[in-house]
DNA sequence: CCCGTGAAACAGACAGACCGGTTTGTCGGT
DNA sequence: ACCGACAAACCGGTCTGTCTGTTTCACGGG
């Protein structure tokens, strides 16, 4: 690719303001959201204080542009990994390591930050809604496609899917203090067990079986 | 209640530390951990600077203090709360409702924050830890007894027990910026008919069915 | 019984560091 | 020449922790 054209001004900017979300999303993962303060960013960004106050006129700004940045590299992680996905036997379980991955990754811990910061800002949260609205559509779109499942707006889907999601986010929550390998596969396994019937079945892609109550 | 007995200096100081601790929770639950700092909970409890660091010599003393009263506070809390439940009808899902509410309420909320901090906190996530080990087995004990389970100790009844935890914590985390009682309700309702049979199953409180692979 | 003494419980001023934001200045492309 | 991109000094505020009082009991000797 042509990188040693002239880097214009503007492109030069672009990649400046690049370098500093992805320090900010990094410093979250590393340090955690209370230890997320601007000079720290511009430190591990490289940038002087001017840079940064150029790009993001307030720490409130540079945290609700880091919320929509950070979206934007979980779907790009999520779709590279399921491109990646090799066509195994075991489809349904492939998929839910694949979930689970995306929950217990550096990227996941920073939006958990985030999202408990969120509680107790009101415009961080409304951004946080909205960007995770997106991406959780984005991705259940990615995940029937990966099952196979015909119709990806389907109640029963919709409802186990986000049931497994409900599971994993607290496990995940667990996982992050206790280090337990062997909890955390037995937590998949029983995840995929209880649920791929209902996420993989073809009992409701063809024919309608009534549910009484 | 003896109230204006000598309330001798020891007693008062034990109401001091108690206050700033509570002070301490109450601010974690209002304002976030970022937000608690010494000198905002030192405002809140109405004390000197001088009395807080009397009893808590630095920030990290305060909050590694706060872990454990706060799990004390959680505790009793479910204790409480259990010994006002009514002997409804349907006993396995007022006891879902109350699994919910604890981790809907504040203290909740609280624990939350610094779980997410001693991510970054390794000898925050050490008093963590080791806390919410302790409240988890308190609480399974509880538990056990509403249901009455035979046996607290039955691995069927911790894993079942282990998931619905572990998904009331994800939904709950969900619940904390998604503001949807219907979707709540509708997440508990599910999660009680997955999971009663296999937490109050008389199955394995008498005889031992063989569960082939 | 009372009084002095010492330590615990508190009060509040203070110092050093850091943080967020403003302001002023520089430089290169157009 | 002008404007976007960046550099860096600077300011007011806050936070953590220290230090020096001051008050209040606990307690033992006379």
């Amino acid at each position: 690719m042509a990188r040693n054209a002239p880097p214009t001004t503007q492109a030069r900017a672009i990649r400046t303001r690049a370098r500093i979300l992805d320090a900010t999303i990094s410093c979250l993962i590393d340090e955690g959201y209370h230890a997320t303060s601007t000079a720290r960013v511009q430190e591990l960004a490289g940038v002087s204080r001017g840079a940064l106050m150029h790009h993001f006129p307030s720490k409130q700004a540079l945290l609700l542009d880091a919320v929509a940045h950070l979206a934007y590299r979980r779907g790009e992680w999520l779709t590279t990994r399921a491109g990646e996905l090799a066509p195994t036997a075991d489809r349904a379980s492939a998929v839910m390591g694949l979930l689970w991955s995306t929950m217990t990754g550096p990227l996941f811990a920073a939006a958990t930050e985030l999202w408990v910061a969120g509680r107790t800002d009101e415009e961080l949260r409304r951004a946080l809604v909205g960007s995770e609205r997106r991406l959780g559509e984005g991705a259940r779109a990615v995940i029937a496609d990966l099952l196979g499942v015909p119709d990806p707006d389907h109640p029963d889907f919709l409802t186990a899917l986000d049931l497994v999601l409900q599971l994993f986010r607290g496990a995940s929550l667990t996982a992050l203090l206790r280090d337990d390998a062997r909890w955390e596969r037995q937590v998949v396994a029983t995840a995929t067990a209880l649920f791929t019937d209902t996420m993989t079945a073809d009992a409701w892609s063809a024919t309608d079986e009534e549910e009484p109550a």
